[in-house]
DNA sequence: CATGAATGAGAGTTCATTCAT
DNA sequence: GATGAATGAACTCTCATTCAT
């Protein structure tokens, strides 16, 4: 396959991310996928052989566009608490965010799919979530702003919180009221109080 | 409908009941409902119409025995802090448990189904687990054992906690010992430490 | 499946019979089968998994029916001469027939499936023809009607002939001439011959 | 379509024969072939417009080659004798020959196709094969070698032997043990026998 | 001439749902 | 009420064939 189909590789994950945003993992069909493509049955077989393996190069995408986008805007800012409320300030949008949005399938497809651990790009993407988290604390505490005394577990509390609000979001329906609580909470927890 | 026609409705939920834990939601077929239940595709349908209905019903079924237990065994405990550590130790037991287990049918069944906001069990549960966490953070702080300014707050904090631990142990994976560091982390977060 | 079913499933047997005679055996769909049934298409998979083991069914009738047959018309004539000549009869029937005939979608089914050596229905009957005709000319030679010495190796000759016959009447065209003059030529040489 | 394009037809011909040798004829695609040429998918059909085009041309040359090397070899023998028992082991090696062998597809071939009359390549080959028998039995009677009243018949009759003897290779199978037998059986029936 | 991406008809298969018994 | 055979819509996947480049 050339250039030219990598294009259209390209522009058939386009379409498909669309569409698993809109119904979700299991539910969506080569044949929607073939529909939202306006492309042939027999042309999308050309490039893909399953929902699956679309989904994953769904995933791949994705990663890196959010890879790029936090090293990008997060190291701008000046004070440590302001990398924080900028990262949970992305959080939130992510957790509350309806429209564009395939959390849910990706918590689908993560059920369902036995996936072999490595690859798993999720985890990998938890995972970065807690170094960042991490790095950040320290950060935070060498310069006098954060009180904490494990880093490395805080970071990890903090995206359980995170995982947990995303996850009620979509099934029990969250507010943004508790939202803001929470990452309030979440901050509040970390900021060095003097009077204590 | 008789007596005799709720002794077999029961029947078939018990039986789906076993169906979704292993297949999850998605993947749960009436053929395979049937199937499980030994009993005749159309019999199936006088009682229940759709898969959905009937996970509804499993659900409910679910939520009436999860109550009666937790009551129960809850308010036999002699301090606060035990209560809590027992309210932990049991979702402790949710979030690693492998084999039976509805938690992925219900995630995915209230992904996809856009669910009328009114009876839903999910809410519910996590409703009831805000309130227990908040009484039991009350009675801590009025016992002198615990130390927190919104046991509203820091209850529902503790309760996504739990929900990503156990999201993440279907999706990413989390060891054993990932849990306990987390609970041990919201508990230290509530006991009052005199030293500080 | 019950009575009834044993009943459908015959008729389907029967209907794919007529459509393997005319399409020979890889041509046939499932479709194909649905439609000369007049049946649903799901309807057909209640019974059957594939075209493959609808024929081995086919193959199993057909076998039924000729064990029968033979054995019932064969053992009424007077001498072992018209008796071999009445197998000749029907074998000259079978190699000429144009109309109801499976022979050709039996060859395409052998040659294609990498068929279990046993339960070769195909063998089974080349086997019990060789069986037959060495019976025959036992008698025959018994009788002092027949001549030869090794009536094994002349029943699988013969057999040989009437399989080459019946194929080269399928690929090549033979005709009815072609036909006689051999199975004349098959008489002859077995008839004591005293001038000799 | 200019030299050039002999060349090419010529290894398009030669990988098909190549395929239908593995697959046989009805389970050969044009993709098949392409994909064994290494040719484009287009390209192919400048040349061909389906399988059954390409198998006929393999038909052609495989009897060209077929036609060559008999007349070549058979007229080097001494005795009559001798000419007959190896062209009788060349045909033993055709019904043996396991691996690279055109025999089941053109079997399929001429099945399923309402070959033209004319044109049937099997045919002339047939033929070719009954009058080269007879011109041996012929010449062993003139040369006091064989008996044999009815040449002709006797010619068709053990081509008729073989193609059986081909066919049940490939259907029911035949040991070496009894392909050995039938060909003895035939030689045996030929050669004059002094002391009957 | 040559390429290979694209098309769409059609085969196989599964399942929710109905309905005569 | 209960049964399970039957239906047909919908999905997956393959391939002969075309056509812009």
């Amino acid at each position: 396959m050339g250039e030219k189909s990598e294009q259209k590789k390209k522009i058939i994950i386009s379409c498909a991310r669309q569409v698993f945003t809109e119904k979700g993992y299991k539910n969506v069909t080569m044949k929607d996928i073939v529909e939202a493509c306006e492309i042939s049955r027999g042309g999308l077989y050309l490039y893909f052989d399953s929902t699956e393996q679309i989904f994953l190069e769904v995933l791949k995408l994705e990663q890196d566009e959010t890879d790029a986008s936090l090293e990008e805007t997060l190291y701008e800012e000046s004070t440590v608490t302001d990398i924080l409320m900028l990262f949970l300030k992305e959080q939130k949008k992510e957790i509350l965010r309806r429209d564009d949005n395939l959390v849910i399938a990706t918590y689908e497809f993560f059920f369902v799919t036995k996936f072999p651990k490595k690859e798993n790009s999720a985890r990998r993407k938890f995972e970065m979530g807690v170094k960042l988290l991490t790095e950040i604390i320290e950060a935070g505490v060498a310069a006098g702003e954060f009180y904490c005394e494990r880093p490395i577990v805080t970071g990890k509390n903090i995206m359980f919180v995170l995982e947990g609000l995303k996850v009620a979001a979509r099934t029990v329906g969250v507010s943004e009221k508790t939202v803001d609580e929470q990452l309030l909470y979440i901050l509040q927890g970390l900021i060095y109080e003097e009077e204590e």
